[in-house]
DNA sequence: CTCAATATAGATCAGACGGTCTAAATCCAA
DNA sequence: TTGGATTTAGACCGTCTGATCTATATTGAG
């Protein structure tokens, strides 16, 4: 029979902005059940952080310098398979949802969720549980999953973004600039954009390209 | 001569993430010299609680629901000029700079800052200085003052960004499509971008339109 | 192995876009 | 009130874009 001061459940903090930490840190110190053993500032941190204390629960943030979540979740994963990862960020589309998850994240919780739920999560993820806070799933369920972009449509939205030309887009990727129009043609479709820019923008609010 | 324990800088934190929050609250708990009489999690609420408290320092995020940061400022200080706000957040451009400041805030840091400098800038607006980041500077210096777009240039940027042709933007503004054609010139030329898209994608990095 | 999806490439064409030039009305500040 | 910025509008023109159509090579999954 366990212990009634059973082990706490070990957390590590993984965020760019120093004041989200001490939240954190703060709303676990409440919990007789939990401890912060663990911090990092960017993705790079947070690999060898997990390397040296092999937390319980990694709450992790997508958008960082050095190396982004998604990264990290990967380079963590490759090395520890069982770690439990929850990725704890603002909203930033269906795209880095579904990166996050396929990189092995167990749930994904917006920034603006109640503390109760944060610690239920932690506490669920803990258990062996998946899950997805209600406004990721509803994120989700907006976009079919043919819609998504090929790598190498990506690319090329990537490109009309910077301000580039057909004819530049097909220079620089060493294709012909039928090719690029092809490749324009489905993503407009795909994303039920009015034109490039139209297109540039969805890309953006879904999170398959970058600003 | 005042007392040793003199009264403590009072401070409100508006902030829609819970967890920000409670990384601010945490902080404050350490300083002997500042206490945290109110929080709001959207604009709105912040102007009452503002109402009500009366605090010396409002740490205000810019990016909220139902009533934004620079919307707030100014409600805020319509009904007491004298109040010290100092804007807390993520980058958002130069242009979302100038409108805060220009709405009468104090001063600007982003959330990466450090803790010592946030605490450092309390006490220096309560002491009655203004200050802004070095980040913040730096983005302000990076753009030459004139390169500012006009209203209505502004409102046909947001239009482009929404991927509407010239002609769609001429309707919906009631103008001629050379008008449009006009606009759409001088966006360009002030933002130094390769064509509409390119337009549009500096005008959301640099604050100017949102997503 | 086979089918479907993807990447590649081309022709054609109307319409949209962006550059250049000009110019009048309005409005605000010096 | 006078000059400067803004807004409005137009002509002209070459280029780019996006739609439609076809078609082959490659690749990955079943």
């Amino acid at each position: 029979m366990m212990s009634a001061e059973a082990l706490p459940i070990r957390i590590m903090a993984v965020d760019d902005h120093p004041i989200v930490r001490q939240g954190i840190a703060g709303l676990i110190a409440t919990q007789a059940d939990m401890a912060l053993v663990a911090e990092a500032a960017n993705g790079q941190e947070a690999v060898e952080k997990f390397r040296s204390t092999q937390p319980d629960i990694t709450l992790m943030d997508l958008r960082m310098a050095e190396m982004n979540g998604v990264s990290a979740i990967i380079a963590i994963r490759k090395e520890f398979p069982s770690a439990r990862i929850i990725v704890l960020t603002t909203y930033v589309g269906d795209a880095q949802i579904v990166s996050a998850l396929k990189a092995g994240a167990q749930a994904y919780l917006l920034k603006n969720t109640l503390h109760k739920e944060l610690l239920d999560t932690i506490r669920a993820v803990h258990a062996g549980k998946k899950t997805l806070s209600p406004e990721a799933s509803f994120q989700l369920a907006e976009h079919a999953v043919d819609d998504a972009l090929t790598p190498s449509e990506v690319s090329v939205l990537r490109l009309i973004a910077a301000g580039n030309a057909n004819k530049q887009i097909a220079v620089q990727l060493a294709i012909s600039e039928e090719t690029v129009k092809s490749r324009v043609k489905n993503i407009l479709s795909k994303l039920c954009a009015n034109d490039r820019t139209h297109a540039a923008m969805i890309g953006l609010k879904r999170g398959i390209i970058e600003l």
